[in-house]
RNA sequence: GGAGGGGUUCCAGAGCGGUCAAAUGGGGCGGGCUGUAAACCCGUUGACUUCGGUCUUCGAAAGUUCGAAUCUUUCCCCCUCCA
């Protein structure tokens, strides 16, 4: 089989290939372009795409050429793929600002210097707002028929449910096939990937390219990871794993891959680091804690930096050890001054930003949960004074898990 | 087009004139145990509070009543069955 996907199945990436033999034979062949499109809804990505990305680093790992598909175009019809409801349609201007931070995450995982490996960035907005209707359809629409569209899965659950199914959505594999169609042209790029639920929409590009221009390209499907929890990968309670750092900070990113379940290290150790399957099966065994510091250790540098994964794993033991103040907590600026007029702990919370209901914190303070430099309180109407502080620094906690550094200036 | 059923707090789902900020389960949060895990146990889960209470919630609006999630009217939206 060939290294690719070899490696790809290895580290768990795989779930369904059009044409699993063919497609090894071409790697061995030649070096080719792989694409994925990505959805510009959000304004960032989360751990939920981070599958896709990390097929776009083997894809580059193995001296193929990705190509980043964004779906500036396509977005502004939305992918009724797993939705059972239309989604909100998105202004010009909220899709061109997603699509501008979700390439600069992008570039943060890609090899950029590599000239023959450095992605190729696309918006499908630059030949999908040209087309015309008569052509397209003449060209295009002859290759679909609506008895097989109708029986693709997104389909079939709005329709079962009874819920409308706008031309417009329906529209969207086809516009999907025709991406396919135009980058085969364009760059010559002969395989898309995408996740599982994507499978519907690859098939009709790799039919409409063989029909439109009886050339032979591929599709390649990943599963969908779920945590051992059952959730998706990406949302949890407390929001999602965003991948950029202004929407979620290098050491909450850090948190979430030091607090995964047992049951998901080691599978998530091979999917979502470039540690080699081989040393991932020589240290399987050692301490779980360890392993899940490397695995946060690993996948925050590779988004972050190494200094941010270090600058993290001193925090969390810092803020996990007790006693000391973690010069690298997270921390807030306080205004001596703002301290008069009886200002209490809940002020103090509130102003961290860690809790922002009263009545929470309150309940927060009866079930022993706020902590100030690891001292329990338990009275809440307890005056936040300078004396507080040591050294102009006091660590507020707010459970075990988020502790903050107020810092008075 | 005809006949019914329904919209309740994060979700599911009770309540059907006052004892309802609303049962129960799930989820979340906090505590305990531990390993910043899982499982388990306990507490908590609208907001504000001088801890006495106060204010805003049961699809939307209007009304009946001392009093409405509960009754009436209109409107909006869903679902099931028949044509």
């Amino acid at each position: 089989m060939n290294k690719f996907l070899k490696e790809f199945k290895d580290r768990g990436y795989f779930y369904q290939c059009t044409n699993e033999s063919e497609l090894s034979e071409l790697l061995n062949k030649e070096k080719i372009k792989g694409y994925i499109g990505f959805d510009c809804t959000a304004e960032s990505l989360h751990v939920g795409s981070l599958l896709q990305i990390m097929c776009l680093r083997l894809l580059q790992k193995h001296g193929h050429k990705p190509i980043v598909l964004l779906g500036g175009g396509t977005t502004r019809i939305g992918d009724p793929s797993g939705k059972d409801k239309t989604r909100k349609i998105l202004t010009e201007k909220e899709i061109d600002k997603n699509i501008k931070s979700i390439e600069k995450i992008l570039k943060k995982f890609l090899d950029n210097d590599n000239p023959k490996t450095k992605p190729i960035f696309v918006n499908n907005y630059s030949w999908l707002k040209g087309l015309n209707y008569i052509s397209f359809l003449r060209e295009i629409g002859k290759h679909f028929t609506i008895n097989k569209m109708l029986t693709f899965e997104s389909v079939k659950t709005r329709l079962e449910r009874e819920q409308s199914l706008s031309y417009m959505e329906f529209n969207y594999m086809i516009l999907q096939a025709y991406d396919f169609l135009e980058l085969n042209k364009k760059e010559n790029c002969s395989l898309q990937i995408g996740g599982s639920d994507q499978w519907g929409n690859i098939v009709n590009g790799t039919e409409l390219i063989k029909r439109y221009s009886s050339k032979q390209a591929y599709g390649l499907t990943t599963p969908l990871i779920t945590l051992a929890s059952g959730t998706k990968m990406g949302k949890t309670e407390s929001g999602a794993i965003w991948l950029d750092k202004k929407l979620l900070s290098p050491y909450d990113y850090w948190q979430f891959w030091r607090n995964i379940d047992d049951r998901d290290v080691i599978k998530f150790l091979k999917i979502f680091t470039d540690l080699s399957v081989e040393e991932i099966d020589r240290i399987k065994d050692e301490n779980i804690n360890q392993l899940k510091i490397k695995l946060a250790n690993e996948t925050t540098s590779m988004l972050h930096g190494k200094k941010a994964a270090q600058g993290s794993e001193l925090a969390a033991k810092e803020a996990f050890s007790g006693s000391l103040i973690g010069s690298n907590l997270p921390s807030i600026k306080v205004k001596s001054n703002s301290l008069e007029n009886n200002f209490t702990v809940i002020d103090l919370v509130i102003m961290s930003k860690l809790e922002k209901s009263k009545s929470e914190i309150r309940r927060l303070i009866k079930g022993n949960a706020i902590k100030l430099n690891d001292q329990i309180i338990s009275d809440e109407k307890l005056i936040i004074t300078n004396e507080l502080f040591q050294n102009n620094y006091l660590k507020l906690s707010v459970g075990k898990k988020r502790h903050i550094k107020i810092e008075l200036n």
